[in-house]
DNA sequence: CAATTACGGTACCAATAGTAACCGAATTTG
DNA sequence: CAAATTCGGTTACTATTGGTACCGTAATTG
């Protein structure tokens, strides 16, 4: 999309862009981002950090949230492998959590990205964060489709993902091991390992007066 | 903490300030935050909105992001009263988590907190999601101790809480009744009503040959 | 060589956060 | 009532930043 070379038609003259002055843009903004977090991210001290000018930014991208974006988006493309798929649910989904996790936690990737969540007014911004979120989800559809766990299957993404987020971004909190074997298990309806058998109706059991519940 | 007056003393001598150009700027706020995000909410156009002056804000808050997390909180203080606790914890969580979404979904409040999320650089918004997040989190508590699903009860919190942000704030989708009934029954693992008994181990059950999981 | 485009640098423009100065009006203290 | 004080609204100012324009030089094509 973005790329001018559509593979055919002769190199345009001139003198060429320099890919490496690209390079260091890149990645002087994500660990910018992931530093000092957005706000810093001038344009001027991101030309300064990769040791150019500002026009050489604005001759690769029509305005900052677009180096920004683009940044992401190579950093995204940057991570491990995929997790393999090895037949049993929970296994699968164990396995996929924590390469997630280890991407996102303590990693300049992780903490650019969370340096701009919010940002959703930049439509740039908001399309590499869609891309990534609809990439985790349909790796998350072939972990359950066709397993007698299909049912609900959204909201058990939207619950697995939504945990990841929610300690992650919200909570600035890790996600340890137990975080992630906890929630698959809860997730898959599993009997927990720790925890007594459910009980559906623990009776009306029963509320000693308590302060109100604080709300929201 | 931010207000000036601690009850004794007696009252600063000179003009008192206007009560209404307060809550007028509160309000243009707030609503500023909602409909135009806080790219839009420049101080000039705030007080304007407010049909007051810059200096009126400045002698206020210290600064612009202390205003609009004052209006944060405002708004967070005049939302609805708890839920009341009956007794029964899938109840007691889809009252609570409907009352949650629809302060939140839909809402000027709701807009605003959305168009601040990320900005965890301002201490002064981040002080205030915090408060609100650890509302949030100490209600459910209330409803999940002394029941038989204390085991897990931080992971079964930040699934649902999890659940409201993620679709909410990164999805940009509303919470339906039906999405809060299925996550209540997951996260209490009872046996969904609608789907199948599950199966903790679907056999290697099978993988046939599919695309590798795109990643993350 | 001539044409073209990138390179780094400086200067510039518009918008915005925050400060300062002003003056009339309101309110409290004496 | 008179003095002191602070507010209310207006205008002007400074510093920062996103983005543009222009410069002389370097690299590439033909």
């Amino acid at each position: 999309m973005t790329g001018p070379s559509l593979s055919s038609q002769s190199a345009p003259s001139g003198r060429p862009q320099a890919e490496r002055v690209t390079a260091a843009l890149l990645d002087a903004a994500l660990l910018t981002l992931a530093e000092e977090g957005f706000e810093a991210a001038t344009v001027a001290r991101l030309a300064a950090r990769a040791r150019t000018s500002k026009q050489a930014v604005y001759r690769r991208w029509p305005d900052k949230t677009s180096l920004v974006a683009a940044s992401l988006r190579a950093a995204l493309n940057r991570v491990s492998p995929p997790a393999p798929r090895r037949g049993n649910v929970a296994q699968d989904l164990r396995l996929y959590l924590s390469n997630l996790v280890e991407a996102l936690q303590d990693t300049p990737l992780g903490r650019a990205i969370k340096s701009v969540s919010a940002l959703k007014n930049q439509p740039q911004l908001a399309a590499v964060l869609q891309e990534a979120e609809d990439a985790r989800r349909l790796a998350l559809r072939q972990i359950f489709i066709a397993t007698s766990f299909e049912a609900d299957m959204e909201t058990r993404i939207d619950l697995l993902l939504g945990l990841v987020y929610f300690k992650l971004h919200v909570r600035d909190q890790p996600v340890s091991p137990d975080d992630i074997e906890a929630a698959v298990h809860l997730v898959l309806g599993l009997t927990a390992p720790k925890s007594p058998a459910v009980n559906p109706h623990p009776g009306t059991g029963n509320t000693p007066d308590r302060a109100p519940v604080p709300f929201p």
